[in-house]
DNA sequence: CCAAAAGTGTTAAAACTACACCCATGA
DNA sequence: TCATGGGTGTAGTTTTAACACTTTTGG
């Protein structure tokens, strides 16, 4: 026990609120603890933060050796320092949240695990600690920023119907939106490109696919150009 | 020295950006550092957190400590946690964000000490640690959200004239708005009063003074309303 | 009577909303 | 041939942007 300070101090954690997409709506993933304190309940993936990382790194390494996910889109969220959230002793923690498309990532493949899985967000167990809080206040900053940045191509494939992405506005704003005014309003912000290629493997019409052109929306953005929607 | 632990454990501090308007200019105050490290060096005001309070009250506690300032708007900014951002050891700071208007404290009286002052948001000294970073995410931070929530409100006294108010936007969005339109927008929002109360003492006609009526912009909010300008 | 800021409307352009049908494809 | 979703245009309404003069007040 060599480390030993003139204060007392509080633990630092990272955990990670990760969402993702499916054809029926919005998910998060959720690690099961198998050691106390709430043994047996689900809970968001974290952990401690080394005394030698950043908190980013921190939250990327919680991130593969808990779920296996490499290179996602993550940003930092808020930190919550309740003096009681952790039954322990005095824990702040640094809540990050992530974006993933489920294609692009072998998530089944390293979460075989019987202790990681995906829920609807409109469905969630009891949470550990003050993780319930910590999850409402993702999915709020998800909801408000989605619609004034472009990051909702993160929970998509890196090639995408239109319909994909406004069935992914409608899940995280929770209201329809009409097909015509959508496509308008989206493409005329010219930051998508028209691939040359098209779905495969559907029952019916393939439509076309199109891509983020995060290159060409940094150079608008610099210009004066907000996303908006 | 009676607090050990098993594993190292960054120090927890907050640090304060605190913003407030006058004739000219968007303010910022600033802590001139008596120890060291930097010392001699503008920093922003702070403080270590206790283990047995919340990041707020510790916020609190330092905004009041050093500046004199209480009851002010407040609110989580970011966490920084580079490792070497503090050249001691490692030291991970939570920043909060808050609002004063000059007029309503007593914020001179309180701080004669000759290592407290507001300094033009355009011209700031050196500043010690990242502060300059922590201080360059709030001004991003305020750009953006004064746009979108009615937190402008708080830089101004609880009575206002119009102009006061779009001098307020135009100094922190850095750019002219046309005075009818201006005018036509907020008061179609109908989240002022209009006071029976003119101002006194200018050597002009003397504008109609207006109040912030938060209880009705709380109650149009829930209704779906959303504050925008 | 002068300086300074208060207060006030209109018009043209742009953006938004609502809305319905035919077409291509695979089963 | 049927079911499924792809793809497309218009008209009415609302919102925004640009713009200038008269009034009030105190010095």
């Amino acid at each position: 026990m060599p480390h030993t300070y003139q204060f007392p101090r509080a633990a630092l954690t990272v955990d990670i609120v990760i969402f993702a997409l499916d054809e029926e709506d919005l998910k998060v993933m959720l690690i099961q603890r198998d050691i106390e304190p709430f043994a047996g309940r689900w809970a968001l993936p974290g952990g401690f933060v080394r005394v030698a990382e950043t908190l980013e790194e921190a939250a990327r390494r919680a991130l593969e050796e808990e779920t296996g996910l490499e290179n996602i889109f993550l940003e930092q969220l808020y930190t919550f320092g309740d003096v009681r959230r952790d039954p322990r002793e005095r824990v702040v923690t640094v809540a990050y949240f992530a974006l993933v498309n489920l294609v692009g990532h072998q998530v089944w493949a390293t979460t075989d695990a019987r202790n990681a899985a995906w829920f609807a967000t409109g469905d969630l167990p009891t949470l550990a600690f003050d993780h319930k809080h910590v999850f409402a206040t993702a999915l709020a900053r998800l909801r408000a920023k989605v619609r004034y940045q472009p990051i909702g191509f993160e929970l998509l494939p890196r090639k995408f119907a239109l319909r994909e992405l406004q069935h992914l506005y409608e899940v995280v704003l929770d209201r329809e939106l009409d097909k015509r005014n959508f496509r308008k309003k989206i493409l005329s912000m010219d930051i998508l490109v028209e691939l040359n290629e098209i779905e495969k493997d559907v029952a019916h019409r393939a439509a076309r696919l199109y891509g983020f052109d995060e290159k060409k929306y940094d150079r608008k953005t610099r210009r004066g150009f907000n996303f908006e929607l």
